[in-house]
Formats: structure tokens, sequence, C-alpha cells
RNA sequence: GCGGGCGUGGCGGAAUCGGUAGACGCAAGGGACUUAAAAUCCCUCGAUGGCCUCAUCGUGCGGGUUCGAGUCCCGCCGCCCGCACCA
């Protein structure tokens, strides 16, 4: 016996050592057990991993290490996503080249991560600026290209007007531009788009297959998605009112049966009707162009006052030829939906309420919700968008909105008008499946990302690079002296000669969006030496899906619906044959820390800060005992909020398995875990206690015979009942991911030994087989959380080999049927006692048992039984 | 603004299916050991009242369904995440 403390700083290097030296977590693509691939979301290579990290990969390499042992060929691989803006911020602000920081930020944090213990094959490591990655995400490209999958589009970007350059959301703070300051304005760009909304409807269906999701997850895709049934309508314009050359007005709309309770038509800004009416009015033109200087994120379009201008323009209503309304641009008709004009029913549509209300246009119920009088059905502030009858609308008057939006359908569809220019008869009306869904914008006009293999010739157009050129690689000579991106600036790069004619050319010089890089790689990860190719089919169709994807919630909808998409391409490009990459998704949740402020109201970090408990109270001061800091809101660690902890700081101090404990316990993954210094402490308790406890038992149960014993006494028993069910429980646990209560009940566990082995200093054979049995089902339950430390126990329990090797204990079901079950027992609805019957009692023993007690009599009350409801295993509840 | 989520003791949380609310841990208080401290071990720990093997209340707020609601339904309040060029 040893009563020495565990050393983690001397035996976590030493059992890496080891792991490494064996290769023991290097996976084979030919290994014919049945495969897990247990996949985290790669980081950005920042420079340093932080609290989110660790959490990120201590629950993927719990998952890896558990399956590993239960018989699994795992897949668990690590790499780098590291194209994107900071290295471009980095190199104009510290002057150093975006490789150099990015492959040294990559090597200090693999480093890093190195010291955590994980269970990775870093042999299949790679960045995604690895040419020899993207070469391959180029030929997709192409390939895409090729299968109709990659178009031309006009899209709108931030423009600023200073810097003449494109801006990222990100860098437009209240509408102007980080740097200069200037008010951004919308400019539109040919941009490369992936055609996503081709497999809308099929992304759609298959979120109903993917059932090891989230189901908030899924359900914000559909939203995202957002298909809708409607209603194109053409409405006629008023020739004396409407300019040259327009003689209609396309609007798509999910509820025609409101169109007698239209009172205005919106159109976008950038709406051509709207363009040609800003030719002639000065006040069009006016508003026009303000809607322009606005940024293109949509909260801040969303947020902004609805306002609108009339055109002047008046469209005739479908259905009275008589009856004409007013055409206005507004603010908050979006060009990308639909056809960028709308009718506005201000009755039953809150954004057209506020509208009307705005520009007095007045509105008509033409909905009245069952069981309001119709006469008296007023609508003034708060429109009405609940189910009811049609009113105030002629022939549709009495009916359901389902059966008016029938009615209308069928009306106008059967109504024929001739299409403008052509003359060609077509119906007014057309029924439409509309989706939210927009193309992937995949243009940047960045230096640092994955090149478009395209070269613009200017007289055979567009033309793909051939394969034999790629990849396409960016130039090193690069400067970031001036705004905008650095390829275009660079002197010679875009300059080529066609691949066609031969004559003069320019390179595409926009790059990827970095969400094309994250949309493929755990594909690559099954065969990442493949030079000829994206994937080896063979291989990727064997190790694909990812069974287990864990990673934040702020992906649940791009990155994912990206990845979704992508497959299905990849698929069609014969890269892989099947369509979904992740058949099991994780969120988890963020880690947050508690905030402090000096006096002077600057930040200050946890680590310059200390905590003295007061009574109840918690007060801190400075390290110098003296400067009080105020203890601020719980929010997520951010450098601006100087909240953060530094996973080197904590893996020096406590080791990493203490770290890897205290990042599981307690807070639900799927939740934010709070990091304190407290709770830390509580975890390094737990593994000094662990290792205590696994030599006690080796010293208490050195005599345990080697062969298992017939018989086991009651003391026995109870702790195999008690190692057998904390086993049962952890192994569903791990499944699950609910990996906070797998360690409440390892903790439990713990706590019944210690208690054993306090009342068993000489134990009889059987139960010195128990105690030693339970401390090996003890250490392989830890083994997948704290490693390391399970290693140096199973040494000290003189297990053979490795821990990490060893297979997953089995579950004797025996041990898991309890003799007699405790029923708690109400009357009516309030547990009055408890009775405890044999496990197969039926209804009428325990009905007896439970009207023979006293309690039941007293809280009856002389009332007589009127029934019992016994609920098997469960409850008894008496109701008189 | 739109979409999604969350809310349980002093704190983090537990409670497969609607069936004993508070498992497990943290903090706190009391005690043991110690010259002392650390470490460790034992006890108490939702609120109120009381006859401490007892009763009432209690899962953000207000309603509802049910023999029974933390869990389901309706309406609020608060906080968090995403919104297409941050990754």
């Amino acid at each position: 016996m040893t009563s020495e403390r565990y050393n983690a700083r001397e035996s976590e290097p030493k059992w890496q050592r080891r792991w490494d030296e064996l290769k023991i977590f290097a996976t084979r693509n030919d290994d014919p057990r049945p495969k897990y691939y247990v996949l985290e979301m790669f980081p950005y290579p920042s420079g340093r991993i932080h609290m989110g990290h660790v959490r990120n990969y201590t629950m993927g390499d719990v998952v890896a290490r558990a399956m590993r042992a239960r018989g699994f060929n795992v897949l668990h691989p690590m790499g780098w996503d590291a194209f994107g803006l900071p290295a471009e911020n980095a190199a104009i602000e510290r002057k150093v080249a975006p490789k150099a920081w990015t492959y040294d930020n990559i090597a200090a944090m693999k480093k890093q991560l190195q010291t955590m213990g994980l269970s990775l094959d870093w042999a299949r490591e790679f960045a995604t600026c690895d040419p020899s990655y993207y070469k391959h995400q180029q030929k997709m490209f192409l390939d895409f290209l090729r299968a109709g999958l990659v178009e031309r589009e006009k899209r709108k970007v931030n423009w600023d007007p200073v810097d003449m350059t494109v801006l990222a959301n990100e860098q437009v703070i209240d509408g102007r531009g980080w740097r200069s300051g200037a008010v951004v304005e919308q400019r539109e760009m040919s941009q490369w788009v992936l055609k996503i909304t081709k497999y809308a409807q099929d992304l759609l269906d298959a979120l109903d297959t993917l059932d090891r999701w989230p189901d908030k997850v899924r359900l914000m895709q559909r939203n995202w998605i957002g298909r809708s049934e409607g209603l194109l309508i053409r409405f006629a314009l008023d020739s004396a009112t409407t300019p040259q050359g327009e003689t209609e007005l396309k609007i798509f709309t999910t509820r025609p049966d409101t169109l007698f309770g239209a009172k205005f038509m919106a159109i976008a800004a950038d709406h051509p009707l709207a363009q040609a009416a800003a030719a002639k009015d000065p006040k069009v033109k006016a508003f026009v162009d303000e809607c322009k200087r606005r940024g293109t994120a949509q909260a801040d379009i969303d947020t902004a006052e609805k306002l609108g201008v009339d055109t002047g323009i008046r469209a005739v209503h479908p259905f009275d030829p008589e009856w004409q309304l007013p055409v206005y641009v507004a603010n908050f008709v979006l060009m990308e939906y639909g056809t960028g004009a709308i009718f506005g029913c201000p009755a039953h549509d809150q954004r057209d309420l506020d509208f009307v209300n705005k520009y007095n246009l007045g509105n008509t119920p033409v909905v009245c919700p069952e069981g309001q009088d119709p006469a008296s059905f007023v609508i003034t502030d708060t429109a009405f968008d609940g189910d009811g009858r049609m009113i105030n609308s002629r022939f549709l008057d009495g009916m359901t909105i389902a059966e008016a939006k029938e009615e209308v359908a069928k009306r106008l569809e059967a109504e024929l008008r001739a299409l403008p220019g052509s003359g060609e008869q077509a119906p007014v009306g057309e029924r439409k499946v509309n989706f939210r869904l927009r193309d992937w914008g995949i243009s940047r006009q960045r230096y640092w990302g994955c090149p478009i293999p395209i070269i613009h010739c200017p007289s055979c157009g567009v033309v793909p690079v051939p394969a034999t050129d790629l990849p396409v690689t960016l130039p090193e000579d690069v400067t970031f002296d001036k705004p905008g991106n650095a390829l275009d600036h660079h002197p010679s790069w875009k300059h080529v000669s066609c691949p066609q004619c031969g004559g003069k050319a320019q390179r595409e010089t926009d790059t990827m969006d970095t969400f094309v890089d994250s949309s493929w790689y755990f594909a690559r990860f099954t065969d990442p030496w493949n030079e000829d190719a994206p994937t080896t089919p063979e291989v990727a169709n064997r190790m694909m899906p990812v069974d287990q994807y864990i990673g934040g919630v702020e992906h649940a909808i791009l990155h994912l619906l990206y990845s979704r998409f992508f497959m299905r391409a990849m698929q069609a490009t014969g890269h892989v044959s099947m369509p979904e990459p992740f058949a099991g998704m994780f969120t988890q949740g963020m880690v947050v820390h508690e905030t402090y402020r000096k006096p002077d109201g600057g930040f200050v970090s946890p680590a310059e800060v200390m905590i003295t408990a007061d009574g109840d109270r918690r007060r801190a001061v400075l390290l110098d005992g003296q400067t009080p800091v105020e203890i601020g809101p719980i929010e997520k660690m951010s450098k601006s909020k100087r909240n953060t902890v530094d996973p080197d700081d904590i893996i020096g101090t406590y080791g990493a398995d203490t770290a890897r404990w205290f990042m599981l316990s307690d807070s639900p993954p799927d939740r934010d875990v709070i990091w304190s210094e407290e709770g830390v402490k509580g975890a390094s308790r737990f593994v000094q206690r662990l290792w205590r406890l696994v030599n006690e038992s080796v010293a208490i149960a050195g005599s345990a015979p080697a062969d298992r014993p017939a018989e086991f006494g009651a003391e026995a028993l109870a702790l195999r009942k008690s190692a057998h069910g904390a086993l049962d429980k952890v192994t569903s646990g791990i499944e699950r991911l609910h990996f906070n209560v797998c360690l409440a009940h390892i903790r439990e566990f713990a706590n019944n030994l210690t208690d054993t082995l306090g009342k068993a200093s000489t134990p009889t054979p059987d139960l010195a087989w128990a105690i030693r049995e339970a401390a090996i089902v003890l250490v392989q339950l830890v083994s997948p959380m704290m490693p390391h430390l399970a290693e140096e126990c199973w040494e000290a329990l003189g297990q053979p080999g490795l821990v990490s090797e060893a297979p997953w204990p089995a579950v004797e079901p025996a041990l898991l049927v309890k003799d007699s079950i405790t029923l708690p027992v109400q009357v009516n609805g309030k547990k009055r006692a408890e009775v405890t019957v044999p496990r197969d009692a039926d209804n009428p023993q325990i009905e007896a048992a439970v009207l023979a007690l006293d309690a039941v009599k007293q809280a009856l009350d002389g009332k007589p039984v009127r029934k019992i409801i016994v609920v098997p295993q469960r409850i008894v509840n008496v109701v008189g």
C-alpha cells in the first residue's frame, strides 16, 4: 500500500509516451471489426486552446475510449480549420505572413492538445490551408461546376467606400466599417454560388431520418430551409400610373385567402419596378438609395423601422378591375425571398399592420375567429393571424381559410392573361412551393482562403483551370499595406494565359468561404493519404458517416446544413455514396465564468483575483489583498471580459485528468458549464480519493482468491450489485452522452466501496474477491474520463497490459434484479407512506398491503376508497 | 424583428414513460485527528411551524388537463444562442 499522493505531473507524460510508442490509437482502414467514427468539430488555429476546446475534446475522447473498449474500430482524428480572417488581421496588425502565423499557431496548439491525453490518431492530421488538402477542394469545385451545382449570381455585399473593400458582417459596427468608420453601402457583385437550393426538399425530408440529432437542431434547420406552399399572382398595373415597359407585378403569397383584405403592394428597393420608378421620381430614388445605405445583416434589416414610399404606381386587384392598390417600395421586403414583392393585408399580418398604421392606409379584417361577431370584429394594433371564417370577402365569405385558399387558387389558375412582351396567354395565379433557403454564396474577396480554380478569359469567358494544373496555390510574397484583397494586389499572380485559346487572361482572385473547407474534412479523414482524389470511395463508404459528431450549437444551422449539402454534391460527383455525413450529432454548451471588475470599472482576470468566504457570501480582492473587486455576472469566457482560464495553467497545476473530470461533472453537456476554482478543487480531491481507494482495495483484498467464489455473502453481494449497477448505468450513460450523470453514479459507487472497505479490514475470501472486482470495475469506469490516473491504478491493481486496451467489463444481469421493491404510497396524490413488497407481488397483494397501513387509514379519514391505482414497479395511489 | 433553447435549495445539477422533488457534487456550519495548519474522516444542511419516526408550503409567474404535473397544454416574465462574409 502506498500513502503517497498521486502525482499527475509525473504520471501523465509517462502514459502519453507509452500510448504513443505503442501507437494504440492509430486506426487501420482494413481493421475487420465494426467501425465507430467519433469526431469533434476541428478548431480554428487561433494560437491557444481554450476551455471550450477542453470540454469538446474531452467529451469526444470519452466516447472514443469507451467505444474502443467495447470492441469497435474507432476512428478519432484531428485537424485544423486553418483558413480565415484572423490570419489576415494578424498580417495587417503584426506584419506576420498568414501562412507562418497559422502554422506556428497549429504547432503551439497541437502541443497543448497533446497534454490532454486525447486518444487521437495524429497520423491523419491535416490543415485546410495545406495545398494537399485544398487541391482536392478545387477539384471538387470543378466537378460540381460540371454537374451544374455551381453558378454565377449577383449578390449584395457590405462595401466600405473609403477602404474600397468588402466587409464581413463582423466588420460592420453600427453600420460603419470597423477600420475606416465610413458608413457601409450595399453593393452588388458577381459571386460563385453552390446550388444548395436544388436539394432543399431533400435536405428537409432527410431530417426525419436523423434520429440521433437533437430535435432543436433539426427544427432550426427545418425553419431555416423554410418551405412554404403558396400562390404566385400576377397583378396587372394601371398603365396610366406605370413607367413605360412595365405592365404587371408578380408576387408570392402564402395567404391568398386574405386577398380581399389587401390595402397595398410592397416591393423591394432593388426590384426592377422600384428601379424604374426611381428613375422618374426623385423621392423614390432618395428612398431606394437610403435602403442601400445599410449593411446586409438580416437582424439589422429586420429591426430597422418599417419604412416605405409610394411610387405612384397603382396595381389592379385580380378579382375587381375597379379596385386599385398603391405600390410602395418598402425596406422590409427582400428581393432574395419569393419575387421581391408582396401584397399587404394589414388585418392579418403584423408587419403590414404596422406599415398601414404609419401611412394611414386602413385595414379590413377578412378572417373572423370562431365565436366572434363579424360586425364588431375590429383590428387596431394587433393583427389576427389565427384560424377562423372568411368575412368581407365576397364569394369567399363563410369559408374556412383552407377552403378560401383553394378557391382563390382555382379561380386564378383558370384565369388567363397575356404575358408581358410575348402576348402568350398564361394563368394569373400559379401554385408554387417556395423555400426561404438561398443558394450558398462562396466568393470571398480575401487572400487567406482556398483559391477558386477559374480563369477569366476575354474571348473564352469563364474557363476552369485544367486538372493537371491543380492545385492553384496561394502566392507567399504578398503585402497587406493596402485594404482589400492581397491576391488581387499581387503584381503577377493573377496574370495567366487562357488554357483554351492561349491569350492573355486573369485568374479569379476571390477565394472560397471557409465553410467550404469544413464541409468535407470529415470525409478526408477517412483517407488523408490519397494524393489523387478527395476520397477513396471504398474507404470513405466504409468509415462514413460520422457516428458521433460533437460541437457547439452555434453551428446548428450553417456548418451542419452546408456539410449535409456537400455530401449530397459529393455523392452526385462520385466521391462518396451516401447523403448524410453525421449519423449522430451532439451540441455541447459553452464554458462560462464569473467576471471581475476593479473599482475603476476595468475587468480583471480570475488569475489576479483572490476569493474569500465571508459567511454565506463570497468576496473578491486583488492578489495584493487590499483592492476590493466586484464579482460580476457569469458570462461566456472572452478576452474582452478577461474571464478566461488558461488550460495550460490548469493542466500544469492539477493535471489533465482533473481538468477533464471537472469538464464532465455537474453541468449537463448540452448546457453551459460554469468554470470555478472550487469545482476544480473538488475534481482534484476525487482524483486523490480514487488513488487512495484503489490502493486500499489492493491492500485489503490482496489475499483474494483468483477464482470466482461459488457463493457470496450479503456484504459481497451488495458490493457486487453496486458495481454492476454503476457499470450498467455508466455504459448506457456514455452512449447518451449524459456524462454528468455517469460521474454521479461513479461517485456513488466509490462511496459504497469506501464504506465496504471501512467495515472489512480482514474480509472473507468472497468479500475480498468482490472488493477486487469492484476496484477493477471502478478503474475501468473512470478510464475514459481520466485515462492517465486509470493506467496508474490499473498497474497498482496488478492488471496486465494497459487499461486503454482492456475490453469493457460485462454486466452480470442477475445482479441488476432487485428481490423486493419499496413503493411510495399516495393518498389523493400526496405521499403518505411506503410499502415494501416482493418483486413479483401482484396487484391484489399490493392493494391489501397498502390498505392495511395506518398512515393510509389515517389519511383517508374514514372516507371510502374509490379506486386504487397501482403503477407496476413505480407507485401506488389510493383515491378516497 | 424572426427562428431555437433554457429557468428546480446558498450554488452546479438529478429525477428513461406524467408516478417518492432535491441523487451526486460545491459552498457553509458543527465535531474528530493534530502543538498548529494542510490533508483526511464523521454529522447537519429547501422554507415555515411544531410534539424532530409530524404537518403545511415548495421546481420563474398566472391559468388548465389528470387519481397524480419539474415533466403535458395555453398565456406571460427573464436570460442565452443563431440569422446566410466570425469560425
